[in-house]
DNA sequence: TGTACATCAGTGAACGCGCGTTCACTGATGTAC
DNA sequence: TGTACATCAGTGAACGCGCGTTCACTGATGTAC
């Protein structure tokens, strides 16, 4: 069965599959240690491979961690982008933004927790990785706000200065989200708040050029 | 000579001086690596003690983190509590609250590097310890706000968003500032948007009971 | 001022442990004919 | 389809090393009289 061409590639799905296993052992490790005190045979002890085995994926842990970054960033762009060219009003934009990030939160807190973690951590390579990240988020996000009427006065710069403080808002909204727990109301507070501080920056975008 | 007080208390004042050069060589240490990954005997190493001594003053090195929290963190509120308080103008209130945060990096480096590295780090002591002292800053920050007469109608929790995204914005320009290095112009650049961010937020908060 | 005892900051040897990395290996998968 | 050889993901033993912590200690400082 499966006669195609399924048979090549065996050995490199199952390598495929070895190395998203340490990254996902990682990734739980991770929830209550930072990267730099990871050690990588207790990483590869959660995988459940042999310590040597790890070399075969990844020069070290910053390499490791390089992979998570782009695991957890890299996918993200499209959905953003998607959310934030939908909506057109400006009320609607934030209930829609705060709501993606609480959505993102819920459903990967691990992730999560690691950006908001490794953003400033102690391994260089990471913190790059994460930098060059949000800074392309900030450049998309400033694209998309220069194609709105309000904006086409606007300098370039100053466009830039308001989208990279939107991102900055989003992670700090995701952070608290996180220290915020799993209790409901917590959250909703946490998520009015950033609604409010949404509300007040575009209150403040509106007469930039008055 | 000296012969009041003077003689009692030569031991608490040595073991005071122990202390402090074990908080010192851990600030110095930690300028390339983060607290989980610091060691005790790295530590005490630096310090050019005995790794036992380590123990006289600090329970572990989480106990040592929350001790460098209140070292740099503590005595900052009367510092930023004269910066609001003196001035009156907006705008010179804005060049004030950045020429603040800019020399807090400049003359402490070491200190800004290791709050924002641990502000969400993998040591729970030390995070928390950040965090309520960021709280502080932030309810400090509303009751100086709240003395303004352009908010004298504001409702509480309006006040302490506000006063929160000021404390979240400051936070966010002192670690822009560490990752522009030491160059010049890149330090001018990332003051100046830091400016113009607090700009926004100053104006949309004018507009807000519109 | 002098003496006898108590305190306690800092020492140094010793411990068991888990770490990252090396190396030669095994055996399933891939490839050439 | 079958055979012979190459590749290479994962193994397991071994290494030297620095770690955190314990313990009994030393000797300067502090205290009581």
């Amino acid at each position: 069965m499966s006669h195609t061409i399924g048979g090549t590639g065996v050995r490199q799905a199952r390598k495929q599959r070895t190395r998203q296993s340490l990254l996902d052992a990682a990734l739980v490790l991770l929830e209550e240690q930072s990267l730099s005190s990871l050690g990588l045979r207790e990483v590869t002890r959660a995988a459940g491979i042999a310590p040597t085995a790890f070399y075969r994926h990844f020069r070290d842990m910053a390499d490791l961690g390089v992979a998570l970054v782009e695991e957890s960033l890299g996918s993200l762009h499209t959905t953003v982008r998607a959310n934030l060219a939908a909506t057109v009003d400006s009320e609607q934009r934030i209930a829609g933004a705060v709501e993606l990030v609480a959505r993102l939160v819920r459903e990967h807190p691990a992730y999560v927790r690691f950006l908001a973690r490794e953003r400033h951590g102690g391994v260089r390579p990471v913190r790059d990785a994460i930098g060059g990240e949000l800074d392309r988020f900030a450049v998309e996000a400033a694209a998309e706000l220069a194609r709105l009427p309000e904006a086409s006065q606007w300098r370039r710069d100053d466009l830039l200065m308001l989208a990279r403080l939107y991102v900055d808002l989003m992670v700090t909204t995701a952070s608290a989200l996180l220290a915020a727990g799993p209790d409901a109301a917590a959250r909703e507070r946490v998520e009015g708040e950033a609604r409010r501080r949404l509300r007040l920056v575009a209150l403040g975008s509106r007469h930039w050029l008055d």
